[in-house]
Parts: structure tokens; C-alpha cells; sequence
DNA sequence: ACTTATAATAAGAATATTCTTATATTCAAA
DNA sequence: TTTGAATATAAGAATATTCTTATTATAAGT
């Protein structure tokens, strides 16, 4: 009777699952996220606060892109990215609570 | 005024929080605290459970405790893992909302 | 047509993760 | 005090991720 929480999830979706959270677990990706927020930002802001290069942000902005974690739109020439379910900052939120917090895990 | 979710993370607690997102972020790891639930589990039953050599099962299982997710605990000469924060569940399930349903996000 | 600004992609070296094989540890029972 | 059962660790090949450098695409303005 234990395993309630994704049980008889097959391997399939562990695999999906498993790739989907990879995407946020790298920390110029999650301060990507923290930067977009709840708002729509060009590629040039995210570059602003993101201590990297040009390429390296783009590349991490089109992973995230293609796992459906953003939504790029094009005014011009230049691209705004959003988050596209708000319910990713819910899971940050915990993930700080689990990890950042005293008492937490986080090693 | 935007990234109002994790602002003022410094770079650390950005490492921080992508290493331990990163121990949820394989299909082994997700199925074995899926078996583990909220119960406490002998190894011997997590390799029943899961298709995968002893040694990598165990490799596994020292990453998450190593990690601070899940605790061990010795009687006679079998070890029972048990998952440290129950919150961990939540954040799975939020997972699967996002990424696994229907209209979700993974790709 | 050029040029410039903005962003994406390609190629590959550097690095990290994963899994296999072999060996070691721990404890109980004989 | 050996043996066996259960688990952990070491070493390294196989694989995947990350980041840099160089190039390409896209759209606006000249």
C-alpha cells in the first residue's frame, strides 16, 4: 500500500517525468525562471540579469521552450518569453521550502 | 517586479536547489521514492520493486540520502529507507500535474 | 541592397552522470 | 571464526549535459 503518489505511473511517464524536472534542475535555468516570473520579458532582459553568455542563455531558453516550460512570441526583433503554467512557481516555491529552508534537505 | 517566486537568491542557493531538483530528475530515483512512499522500505524491497542492478539501486539510494531526501536505518542486517519529508510527495504531484497531464507541459 | 540589433543554431571540447563489473563491508547464524 | 545474506563502495567505460566559439537567421532602419 505504499507508492500512492505516482503509482502505477509506467516507465514511460517516469521517463517524461524525469526529463520534464531536469529542465529545472540547473541553476542558470531556475534564475531564468525567477527573472521571467509571472511577467513576459524579451531575451534581452533575461541576458541582463543572467550572468552568461548570449548563446548559453539562448540555449537554455530553447530547452525550456521545446519541453513546453516557456512560450517565446515575436514582436520584431525581439522575442518576449513567458512561463506557461504559473503552477511552475508553485513547485519552485516548495522546492525552497524542501531545499533552501533551515532544517530542510538540501546538501 | 518581476520574479517575485525566488528573488534574492544568491548563486549558491541556486546550486543548491538545482542539486537537489536534480536528484528527482531521473526515472530510477522518481520510481524509487514512488515504492518507498510513506512507508519504510528494506532495500531488498526496493530491488524487488524496481528493474535495475543492486549495485545501481544503491548507488541511488545513497545520492538521495547523501542529499538529505531520504533517511536509512540499520536493523540486523537489512537497511529500510524511509523518504525524510513527506512534502517531497507534493512536490511529485505537482510534477505530474504539470508534466504529465493532458494540456501539461513535457514533451 | 546594406547594416545593425536581436536571437538562434552548429560543432565540439570540457565536464558530469549513469551504469556495469568487481570487490568490500556489516551483521547474524551456524 | 567461517559462512551467507544484505548492502555499500570503487573504478571505469558509456553516455549525456554544459558551455564556448563561430556562424546563421530574422527583422528594422538606412
Amino acid at each position: 500500500m505504499t507508492a500512492r503518489c505516482m503509482v502505477d505511473v509506467d516507465d514511460e511517464k517516469l521517463e517524461r517525468g524525469a526529463r520534464c524536472i531536469k529542465m529545472l534542475a540547473h541553476p542558470l535555468r531556475l534564475k531564468i525562471l525567477m527573472v521571467i516570473g509571472t511577467g513576459e520579458v524579451p531575451v534581452s532582459g533575461i541576458l541582463e540579469a543572467i550572468g552568461t553568455s548570449q548563446s548559453n542563455v539562448s540555449q537554455h531558453l530553447g530547452q525550456m521552450r521545446d519541453k513546453g516550460i516557456l512560450i517565446a512570441r515575436r514582436d520584431a526583433n525581439q522575442v518576449f518569453y513567458r512561463v506557461r503554467e504559473p503552477k511552475v512557481f508553485e513547485l519552485l516555491a516548495l522546492v525552497r521550502e524542501l531545499f533552501c529552508e533551515p532544517g530542510g534537505a538540501g546538501r
